[in-house]
RNA sequence: GCGCCCGUAGCUCAGUGGAUAGAGCGUUGGCCUGCGGAGCCAAAGGCCGUGGGUUCAAGUCCCGCCGGGCGCGCCA
């Protein structure tokens, strides 16, 4: 069962199956389960697993506990319904505690000691260097930083690592088109682009003749043996990148703790393959140098150093491995890399294991790839759609809506406005949906600006933040008031902030960070149903109003911290307290 | 051919083995003298791909089939 202990939904849950073993007489295996919305109760246990042993039927079993418990604080009381014993929370105590546990935690609510200062070194972006991002990169980017945040709050040390695919035979394809087509004009002025022609331009020239890429083979070992030219020449390639990269990681406000590329590995490898050789993991097979795993039941070995002596993709895996255990001392290693590498993480960490490392837990945390209408995305094609290029894309529609919504704000607002909304949507469309699932890429779906998107959630904030900048400050310290949890609205209200935690640590648990943008949707659903119903500040008694201000407060706080653990920032306003008459299609008669 | 993943409303997606499967978009109809409508309320829309099995209980677990995606020794 789903935990996190000490919060107050956690402990009104075990009250409920201790009351109810309580009865029983002796301890069971109990679950408890949510009634549908129709069924008034808060929390149920199904009685269907005791009805064997005892040879009874459930609703005769739901009936007679419902009869005998002796529910605790937090619940009210205890009713039978069909097989289900429901119990019903005693609002006043369950709202005061779920206020106190927001109050007390605040930004860090829904923080747990699940990781228990374990390291966790995160493997994510990791774009190929000499390319511009496309928005393939996003959801590896996005996800990773997610999952850094969501491991800091439960209570791991998490190390974000970009591993820059730098290295390889790409390089020699590029350098040997660098010599001989080079637009140098073309590369001073945008080197990225030039060197994305060439890239094009080479898998172009070598269908036609194949001979190209024996030649393309011949720098890259070139390269990997030191040759001078070569190098000075790689080493460019990267500065150019890693300058193009931070444009767009700048955008999306995302951080690493380290960027150590492919390259990084060059001279860590042959220990590696050494080592694997002497306790013999290691085989040679037609020069090759070989991991068989087929007592894994992977029939593919994994390659280890080709006949001409290159080391390859996998190499540089497993030395990357090795150099995070000794250097970080983690506990898991995270690989945030699309599901068509699925195969290549199963033999490394199969390799890992042969090689002594199986004390570490190993997860590819695996994403759907994103297409195009047409077809899989191809850098060499041409077909394919840039990261930077849909950000932009995502900022100028944010600033058209905000231009419509919102002229009153001042020029600079707006635009920072339509830049956390934009990249939020952007962040969103990914982050929202689970993973493992295939993306076809459509312009309209990823900036939705509306409906279940970063906006509504983001406007949810700020109508809350409203109220309370309104409001004046909010009273934290005096105790809630139980009438604040009667209305229906309410009463979601609270019991849905009481199960942010629960949220945070499922989405950790399970390398899914939708649940945490499915429970913020929810929230955002549940805050504007309110909204529109219950007054704050106009309330009829001054208790009644601080409990209602304390509540909103309590929606703003988890909205931002549930969109901040997304990498999502939220807007301090998204209109003006102070309407300029008759301007913008959205003013309507409202003056 | 073999292996892995996916299949839920017209479209895009949620759905820890528990009660009558839920959202967004789109469609239709309502709600502005209140904390601003980037909002709210409601209607219509489903053989959860399909056939078996396990279980008190299956959209969820297992097997077969169909459809789609990805991968399968010197690319990354």
């Amino acid at each position: 069962m789903l935990k996190v202990e000490g919060y107050t939904f956690d402990r009104a849950k075990r009250e409920a199956v201790e009351a109810v073993q309580a009865a029983l007489g002796e301890p069971a295996e109990l679950t408890t389960a949510l009634p549908p919305a129709e069924v008034d109760a808060d929390l149920a246990i199904p009685c269907f697993p005791l009805a064997a042993q005892r040879r009874k039927s459930p609703p005769e079993i739901a009936g007679e506990l419902a009869r005998s418990v002796r529910p605790g604080p937090l619940l009210a009381g205890a009713q039978a319904a069909g097989g289900y014993l429901n119990f019903t929370l005693a609002r006043p105590a369950f709202a005061a505690g779920v206020m106190a546990d927001l109050i007390r935690g605040g930004d860090r609510y829904g923080t747990s000691e699940v990781g228990a200062g374990r390291t966790v070194v995160i493997d994510y972006s990791a774009p190929n260097v000499a390319r511009q991002m496309s928005v393939g990169h996003l959801r590896s980017t996005i996800i990773g930083a997610a999952l850094v945040n969501l491991h800091r709050h439960t209570g791991y040390r998490p190390v974000g690592d970009n591993h820059l695919g730098d290295w390889g035979t790409q390089f020699g394809t590029l350098l040997y088109a660098y010599a001989h087509w080079l637009d140098r004009e073309a590369y001073e002025r945008d080197p990225i682009a030039e060197l994305l022609r060439l890239y094009v331009m080479f898998d172009e020239e070598a269908r036609k003749d194949p001979a190209l890429r024996e030649r393309a083979r011949e720098w890259s070992l070139k390269l990997e043996r030191g040759d001078p030219e070569a190098r000075t020449l790689w080493q460019e390639f990267v500065r150019h990148s890693l300058v193009e990269f931070q444009k767009t990681y700048d955008l999306l406000e995302v951080r690493f703790d380290h960027t150590l590329g492919e390259s990084f590995y060059e001279d860590k490898m042959e220990e590696v393959i050494s080592q694997a050789r002497q306790n013999g993991v290691a085989t040679t097979d037609g020069g090759a140098v070989i991991i068989r795993l087929d007592d894994a039941g992977i029939t593919t070995p994994l390659i280890l150093q080709r006949s001409d002596g290159a080391t390859l993709y996998a190499t540089r895996d497993l030395a990357t491995a090795v150099y995070r255990i000794r250097t970080f001392r983690p506990a898991k290693i995270l690989y945030v890399v699309g599901s068509d590498q699925r195969l290549h993480f199963r033999q490394l960490f199969e390799a890992l294991k042969k090689l002594g490392h199986g004390d570490v837990e190993y997860v590819h945390v695996d994403f759907g790839l994103v297409r195009l209408p047409e077809g899989r995305m191809s850098t060499r094609r041409g077909r394919v759609v840039f990261l930077q290029e849909v950000l932009e894309e995502a900022i100028d529609r944010a600033r058209a809506l905000v231009d419509e919504k919102n002229p009153e704000l001042p020029e600079a607002e707006r635009r920072e406005v339509a830049r956390i909304v934009g990249v939020g949507a952007i962040k969103y469309a990914d982050l929202s949906q689970n993973r493992v699932k295939n993306i076809v890429f459509d312009w309209d779906r990823m900036l939705a600006l509306d409906g279940d998107s970063a906006p509504y959630l983001q406007y949810t904030y700020v109508r809350a933040r409203g109220i309370i900048r309104k409001g004046g400050d909010v009273a934290l310290d005096v105790p809630f008031d139980g009438r604040a949890a009667a209305s229906a609205q309410e009463w979601a209200l609270i019991k849905h902030l009481a199960r942010f935690p629960d949220a945070v640590h499922e989405a950790t648990r399970a390398y899914y960070p939708h649940v945490v943008a499915n429970h913020l949707f929810q929230l955002a659903q549940l805050f504007h149903a309110f909204y529109q119903e219950i007054p704050v500040l106009q309330a009829e008694d001054n208790g009644l109003r601080w409990s209602r201000q304390q509540l909103v407060w309590g929606v703003a706080t988890v909205m931002r911290t549930g969109l901040g653990l997304l990498g999502i920032r939220v807007p301090e306003r998204m209109y003006s307290r102070f309407p300029v008459p008759g301007i913008g299609h959205g003013a309507k008669c409202r003056v």
